[in-house]
RNA sequence: GCGCCCGUAGCUCAGUUGGAUAGAGCAUCCGCCUUCUAAGCGGACGGUCAUUGGUUCGAAUCCAAUCGGGCGCACCA
């Protein structure tokens, strides 16, 4: 790339100029060496400068070459003068970037003029499928949704920011041995009135109480099972009823989805597949794929990778034995297994998806290696075709370390979660901010207590299990939701007291060090996001928006706005406009909404 | 028994191809509001990264073993 060229484009980003500046100059040092690691990275410390990069040090261990001096003769090659201060050679060979202040205030420009916001959406976007949240019908939602729900949303959320297609996809329990004891409850113990207030509490009492009974009882067993097959067989009767109630659930979700403000392209639950199940078995079957295993078809495994790696092994007592995957019921009945390789099937047929994200807990991890394995033995080149990834996470606990329940002991339904979220936020701001109407406090508290409640799930690795605590969740300092919040507010009210326009053509200069701290986090906001969508991860954004709004703090601290003289006063007030942008911008990648007040 | 995950400050947790002196919040202590939102900022205190060995210029991160914890192991999802 000639120098300069950057300038004029509406590059969003610095890193992949240096970093293909220093591929061409580590080409022409080493012609024939693998570049494909060679990255460019924000320094952990910036003390050693903004960017580093660490790949010559490996590549000269390749080359059995001695780092610092290919470090150097790599440097003598690099172009940078437009772009660094300098490059140094540090330690055993670290390469370390010093941004120019007016290479950071030219992208800052640009964004200004809305050419971007950081962030470079892909020039091939991808078409990924996300499968989350996945409630049961006739059930309340409860704790164990939000997880699913909240990931899969900002998963989602990110992916389309940087320029993907995504395609949003609610699996639904809606069908299954429930719904026999559910026929049996509606036909002989119906409460109308119930139905009419609560619709989800009577189908729950309803679900209960057949259970109890067939638990004492085997003949009732026996009915619910008749009421089953008869549903299974198409009976008009059943089938109106379980449509039903599917009906009524769907209700239920809505209301949640819509508090959460969470929405899905797609709803197509597990029965969708119905008709495909008979057929996907047979197909298994025709290829030799799933076979009889006592009664029943399983798919096994074809003995072509070791059986340590191979998820149809088993070892017990130093012996291999087969785990095989089934797909169909001795008494010919499908599973789940059945419906999720006819789900898959059907998604790579109807939008040919480069990848497809499962956002399920941890315990489902074997499940997944399975049906994934399965479906590669059944259709090897769709399979070639699509990155199968199972985006698990871990379960939520009490302040006990147990799963969290309430305190008698039953699962937290999610609207109730919700309503305490917002209540307890209601009381801090009615604290906080006794001078707004009522109305403006209610708004503010909806948002804050939301807000709270992803975040505190989106802020732990998603493997770890994270101990639910209100009190920490609504605090206001630390790395929390309302904090975050609260940042964007403040910004966002100097821009507007300060009576910044950002297409007034201000002129952007970085000089304190306070300024140039911020500028530096607001132009890693792509890397960002781009390793979130990459892993999976939201927590590294949570992070960012965390070390963002510290930045943002400390400028204001060191650095007077709205008192400033010009041309300064508006440079700053540009840099408000810009952090409050990427705060907004960043919390709306994690489905966390902001308030103009707080 | 086999498999997956985890063990980091008193507590709750981060830690991006292995990278520079392991970070944050809470708690404790000390500063800073007649000055753009103090829901804030700065500072102090606090760690044998479970243990032991290995790989290498370099290990919380990779490998092996041990100890401790969670979860999962075909006709539920």
């Amino acid at each position: 790339m000639p120098p300069n060229l950057w300038r004029s484009s509406l590059l969003p980003m610095l890193h992949p100029v240096l970093e293909s500046r220093l591929r061409a100059a580590l080409t022409a040092v080493l012609p024939d060496a693998d570049l494909s690691s060679v990255q460019v990275r924000p320094t952990g410390d910036p003390k050693l400068g903004d960017y580093q990069a660490n790949a010559v040090m490996s590549l000269a261990k390749e080359k059995r070459m001695n780092p610092r001096q290919l470090a150097a003769e790599v440097v003598a090659k690099l172009d940078l003068t437009d772009l660094c201060e300098g490059v140094e050679v540090a330690g055993p060979g670290f390469l370390n970037f010093r941004i120019r202040s007016s290479a950071y205030e030219a992208v800052l420009q640009a964004a200004l003029r809305g050419e971007h916001l950081f962030v470079d959406r892909a020039t091939a976007p991808r078409t990924v499928v996300v499968d989350f949240s996945s409630p049961n019908v006739a059930k309340p939602m409860h704790v164990g949704h939000i997880r699913s729900t909240v990931l899969g949303d900002a998963l989602s959320r990110t992916l389309r920011v940087l320029g993907h297609r995504v395609e949003t996809d609610n699996h639904i329990g809606d069908w299954g041995t429930q719904f026999g004891m559910l026929l049996i409850g509606w036909k002989t113990l119906l409460d109308r009135e119930a139905l009419e207030r609560d619709a989800i509490a009577e189908l729950e009492r309803l679900y209960k109480s057949v259970n109890a009974a067939c638990d004492a009882d085997p003949a009732a067993r026996e009915r619910a099972k008749a009421e089953l097959v008869k549903l299974q067989a198409g009976d008009a009767e059943n089938l109106s009823i379980w449509k039903e109630m599917i009906r009524l659930s769907q209700v239920q979700f809505d209301t949640i989805y819509g508090r959460l403000g969470v929405k899905f392209d797609h709803t197509l639950g597990e029965s969708f597949y119905n008709p495909w199940l008979g057929p996907v078995v047979q197909d298994l079957a025709n290829l030799g794929v799933a076979r009889d295993s006592d009664g029943a078809k399983a798919v096994f495994s074809d003995g072509s990778i070791p059986p340590k790696e191979d998820p149809f092994k088993i070892q017990r007592d130093g012996e291999w034995l087969d785990a095989p995957l089934l797909v169909q019921k001795s008494d010919g009945g499908f599973n789940y297994a059945t419906t999720d390789l006819a789900t898959l099937e059907y998604r790579l047929k109807t939008w040919a998806p480069s990848e497809i994200l499962y956002v399920t807990d941890g315990r489902q991890q074997g499940h997944f290696r399975q049906v994934f394995a399965a479906f590669k033995l059944w259709q090897p080149e769709a399979a070639a075709r699509v990155r199968l990834v199972h985006v698990w996470f871990g379960s939520i606990l009490g302040e006990d370390g147990k799963p969290f329940k309430t305190r008698s002991g039953d699962t937290v339904k999610l609207a109730d979660l919700l309503d305490e979220a917002e209540e307890r936020a209601l009381a801090v701001v009615r604290e906080k901010r006794p001078d707004l109407p009522a109305a403006e406090q209610a708004e503010i508290a909806r948002v804050v207590g939301l807000g709270a409640i992803k975040y505190q799930d989106l802020l732990p690795n998603r493997q770890s299990d994270y101990v639910f605590s209100w009190d920490k969740m609504l605090a206001l300092q630390g790395n929390t939701a309302p904090y975050l919040q609260y940042q964007y507010t403040r910004a966002a009210k100097l821009v507007r007291d300060g009576g910044f326009d950002p297409a007034s053509g201000a002129a952007i200069r970085i000089e304190a060090p306070e300024e140039r701290a911020l500028a530096r986090q607001l132009v890693n906001f792509g890397i960002v996001l781009a390793a979130v969508a990459e892993e999976c991860r939201p927590n590294y954004l949570c992070n960012y928006l965390y070390d963002l709004a510290g930045h943002s703090s400390r400028f204001y601290e060191a650095c007077p706005v709205l008192k400033s003289e010009e041309p300064l006063r508006s440079s700053r007030l540009a840099l408000c406009h810009l952090t409050a942008a990427v705060l907004k911008q960043g919390l709306g990648c994690l489905g966390i909404g902001v308030s103009e007040k707080m």
